[in-house]
RNA sequence: AGGCCCUUAGCUCAGUUGGUUAGAGCGCUACCUUGACACGGUAGAGGUCAGCGGUUCGAGUCCGCUAGGGCCUACCA
């Protein structure tokens, strides 16, 4: 048959004409019907400002080997693709383009500016879905959803409204993680801490009407402007006489309060008296509350000082106004000490911004009530999420959650459904209202703020399928099976699409999560443009073909860290290459198609035939049971070591005498022929969920029934196809071939050089080397094999696989190499004779180890020791 | 501060409930242009499984301690 194939494989000659074959042939579409066996998956929709990154690469290539999977065994698979707004991330981007033409978003106004996002948006937002496609992703791309979508943003207003009428959405004042660059509220998992090096100052505070002064330490001295009381430990006896007196504040020269609270101040720390700075810190604020303090507001959303900070302060960058402060504290001595300290800071995580606390109105959902049934989700069962030990971090985050604030003070994303008439009434409604419902005006403006992005991918898994409404894809589709992400979103999404999915859909929105690793770079350091260790995966998709990079990824990803290294794909392209170029072999001999090809009579099959069916057999087990139990590197492995150590190294070798008419009849060729057929057939199949190009290359060439290898059945391991004779009796021909090979290359012999093999068998066996003596001849290079022949004095003795064995050479020509081997061997054999003998004689272990170890035992001990006594002979 | 994880060949990592001789990829050495493949083949070198102690007939695997490294969460005046 067989059109020539090129000596090398070319993955750029042939992956993008074969994805776009699938396309065109829909393969991806799963059927919409609800009675097949379903599988479906979401993918993590990426930002559309996002290129793909490594990370994209590895957890799409772990979605679409499930998939792919999924499908070829007969579930009608739904991968449902899309993007995410990304409402900061985006915002930012446009943001500095802006700027980089001199505007600001201000100058545009928030109609226009948002114009302009959707503008970029059309222009660059789909460009990660390209790469997806590079990757060889296999998302039903009919079904591209993104969370601004009409539907979507419809299913967003839904939830909130419900929340809002459940009473688990509400506004309040409260302190919030402020980001005064992007000058909006972030929930705490978006802030990032890190340890900074700082100050430490200790700053005298005067207690009033006395010479005693109180020395404070901070961090942060240009708060002290905004102080409004001094804490102490109620039960500090150094303080005890100065609660409920006052202090005077240095620079203002304010009188605040002495208060005792046990929470905010322990007395340990540092001198054991604490400013209170209730509007610009987390602890302060709550003590503030405690003892009914004000709250002076000294910087504002910008991170400016405000008036209220003094008019020499106002209008002050934050980081000037702590400049001034201290300067101000040394001139009037107030300034007792300045330490070098060390301690965490909170960034905001999108742009670098020094966090600032500050007491604002927000959005927030209640979440006790979602969280508790999320957490029962999990402890029960329902959701089970893996690798397993990732359960604990969700446990403890859920148990300890707080109120998330959603509201966000940008332009970018869903703007709340609340409106506002012009006498201040509210009215929270899923479709803007024409008049106030309480007073009639009919002046509605609509909320600025806009949601956090989490707030619509958390209904992701549903609402990309029209939920609210009743639809096909959600009655057949929802719940999903499986989510595959990246812990680091955890807690952003996974567990918000759980609390969402149960609330609104009574279901968890999948079973199973599966967690991901971090792609490092070889060396285990996290990929960054500032250490210049970033691997694009395009760029690795251009060098090494996108099969290579899938595979690499796969049998790297065990769920922990990924240590990704160049040369790993290197070894994997050359994978791909070696399965080209056994393909090609294969073909070269193989004349019918798959499709016209007679069924295999496994009644006459040859021991070497029957073997390599039970050693596919077998990797298509372990590849099945690995893959559901998310182990891809174990799936991949196995595939790997079969088709290039099994099939290509040994079975294409062995079968090469049949093939080439060195042996055998016609009527052997004829099946050898077939034979090479199926076991490339299967072991195509078996591998292309993880290589599907490749694959999907060589065997629309093999002429298969079905249209395209990504629709042609997945292998299943079959009980009648697995052989423990043929696998005994072909793994002690390798043993024999392997033990000439060795000891030619001991003796200084070439490959050229031909010798006598004399071989001890019983029975069976005995008539087995008669049979395939020819193998042994082939393989190992020899004159003959002699079976229960007397070999000559000066043979080489071994015994391998329990089968006595003796290489006659030319001469006796011992080197002095051969005669250390020898030594070492022997060596090696004693002391695991020895180490055996004394576990034998122990009553303890015989008694106690199961009876297969101990056979095991006593087996291996015969067979030392009848090696041994072979060994000596060659002495 | 609390929790989790890691330490196995030169490098990066597997090693499932304790059980024969601890594996892989890359790298390294020697030989081989054998009619699928030099992105190849054959043979080989290389490990006191971080250290110490314990449980057990038996420990890379279980327990404790020590040393080194990483991650997460919360707070740090």
């Amino acid at each position: 048959m067989s059109e020539e194939l090129s000596k090398r494989y070319e993955p750029a000659t042939i992956e993008q004409r074969l994805y776009a074959f699938w396309e065109k042939r829909e393969f991806f579409k799963p059927l919409l019907d609800a009675e097949r066996p379903k599988f479906s998956i979401v993918i993590p929709p990426p930002n559309i400002t996002g290129r793909l990154h490594i990370g994209h690469a590895l957890v799409n290539t772990l979605q679409d080997i499930l998939v792919r999977w999924k499908r070829m065994s007969g579930f009608n698979t739904l991968w449902l693709p899309g993007t995410d707004h990304a409402s900061i991330a985006t915002q930012l981007i446009v943001d500095r383009e802006l700027t980089k033409q001199g505007i600001s978003r201000f100058d545009l106004g928030r109609e226009k500016f948002i114009e302009k996002v959707w503008e970029w948006r059309e222009s660059y937002g789909n460009q990660i879905i390209d790469q997806l496609k590079r990757l060889g992703a296999s998302a039903d791309w009919s079904r591209l959803r993104f969370t601004l979508d009409e539907g979507l943003s419809r299913a967003v207003r839904h939830v909130f409204v419900t929340l809002y009428e459940d009473g688990l959405i509400y506004r309040g004042i409260a302190m919030v993680n402020w980001c005064p660059s992007c000058r909006t509220a972030i929930s705490d998992v978006e802030v990032e801490f890190d340890e900074r090096a700082s100050k430490l100052y200790h700053i005298d505070y005067p207690l009033a009407g006395s010479d005693r002064v109180l020395t404070i330490a901070t961090t942060r001295p240009e708060t002290m402007l905004g102080d409004t009381a001094l804490a102490v430990h109620p039960d500090d006896e150094r303080y005890k006489d100065v609660i409920g007196r006052e202090a005077i504040l240095p620079i203002a020269n304010r009188r605040i309060p002495i208060v005792a609270d046990s929470i905010l101040v322990d007395p340990e720390f540092g001198t054991g008296v604490v400013k209170v700075t209730p509007a610009h810190d987390k602890n302060d604020y709550e003590a503030g509350k405690r003892n009914n303090l004000p709250q002076l507001q000294v910087i504002d959303e910008s991170g400016k000082m405000t008036v209220a900070a003094g008019k020499e302060f106002a209008g002050l960058d934050r980081l000037d106004a702590r400049k001034k402060v201290v300067s101000m504290l040394g001139d009037t001595g107030a300034l007792r000490d300045v330490k070098d300290y060390s301690h965490s800071v909170g960034f905001h995580e999108k742009c670098g911004t020094t966090i600032e606390p500050l007491i604002s109105r927000q959005w927030f959902v209640k979440i006790e009530p979602l969280a508790t049934p999320a957490i029962n989700a999990v402890r029960d069962g329902t959701i089970r999420i893996l690798p397993q030990l990732w359960e604990a971090t969700y446990f403890n985050w859920m148990e300890n959650i707080h109120d998330w604030p959603i509201s966000r003070q940008l332009w970018w994303g869903h703007r709340l459904p609340v409106f506002y008439c012009a006498n201040d009434h509210m009215t929270v409604a899923t479709d803007a209202p024409t008049s106030c419902p309480q007073c009639g005006s009919t002046e509605m403006t609509q909320e600025t703020d806009v949601l956090d992005t989490w707030f619509s991918s958390g209904l992701w898994p549903f609402s990309t399928m029209g939920w609210p409404d009743d639809t096909p894809d959600l009655s057949i589709f929802y719940p999903t099976d499986v989510l595959i992400t990246g812990f680091d979103i955890i807690f952003f999404w996974v567990a918000r699409m759980i609390m969402f999915g149960l609330r609104f859909t009574g279901k968890a929105p999948f079973s199973t999560v599966f967690l991901n690793g971090l792609v490092r770079d070889e060396f285990g350091q996290k990929m960054s443009k500032v250490k210049g260790n970033v691997i694009d995966p395009i760029d690795v998709i251009d060098e090494f073909g996108a099969d290579a990079v899938r595979f690499t990824l796969a049998i790297l990803a065990s769920g922990r860290d990924i240590p990704l290294a160049k040369s790993r794909m290197q070894g994997y392209a050359a994978f791909a290459n070696k399965i080209w170029n056994a393909s090609r072999f294969a073909m070269m001999h193989i004349d019918t198609t798959l499709s016209s090809a007679k069924a295999i009579d496994r009644d006459c099959l040859s021991t070497v035939e029957r073997w390599i069916l039970s050693r596919l057999n077998e990797t298509t087990r372990t590849v099945n049971r690995t893959l559901s139990d998310f182990r891809y590197d174990e799936a991949s492995n196995a595939i790997y070591q079969f088709f290039w150590h099994e099939f290509c190294d040994w079975y294409i070798e062995m079968v090469k005498p049949v093939l080439l008419g060195r042996h055998g009849t016609e009527a052997d060729q004829q099946r050898a022929k077939r034979v090479l057929l199926e076991v490339l057939d299967r072991s195509l199949r078996l591998l292309h969920p993880f290589m599907p190009f490749i694959t999907e290359e060589i065997w629309l060439k093999l002429g298969g029934v079905e249209p395209s290898i990504m629709v042609a059945p997945y292998p299943v391991a079959e009980e009648p196809l697995e052989d423990a004779e043929a696998e005994r009796m072909v793994r002690a021909v390798q043993a024999m071939i392997t033990s000439v090979r060795n000891a030619r290359a001991e003796r200084g012999f070439t490959p050229k050089d031909r010798f006598k093999l004399y071989v001890r068998g019983e029975g069976r066996d005995a008539a087995f080397f008669d049979t395939y003596a020819y193998l042994l001849i082939d393989l190992a290079r020899l004159t003959e094999v002699i079976v229960n022949g007397e070999p000559p004095a000066g043979a080489q003795h071994d015994v391998v696989e329990g089968f006595a064995i003796a290489i006659e050479f030319p001469e006796k020509v011992v080197t002095k190499e051969q005669l250390e081997r020898t030594e070492r061997e022997l060596e090696k054999s004693r002391k695991e004779l020895e180490s055996l003998d004394a576990k034998l004689v122990n009553e303890q272990f015989v008694r106690n180890a199961p009876p297969a170890i101990v056979q095991g035992a006593q087996a291996r001990q015969a067979e030392l020791r009848s090696r041994i006594e072979k060994l000596l002979q060659n002495q």
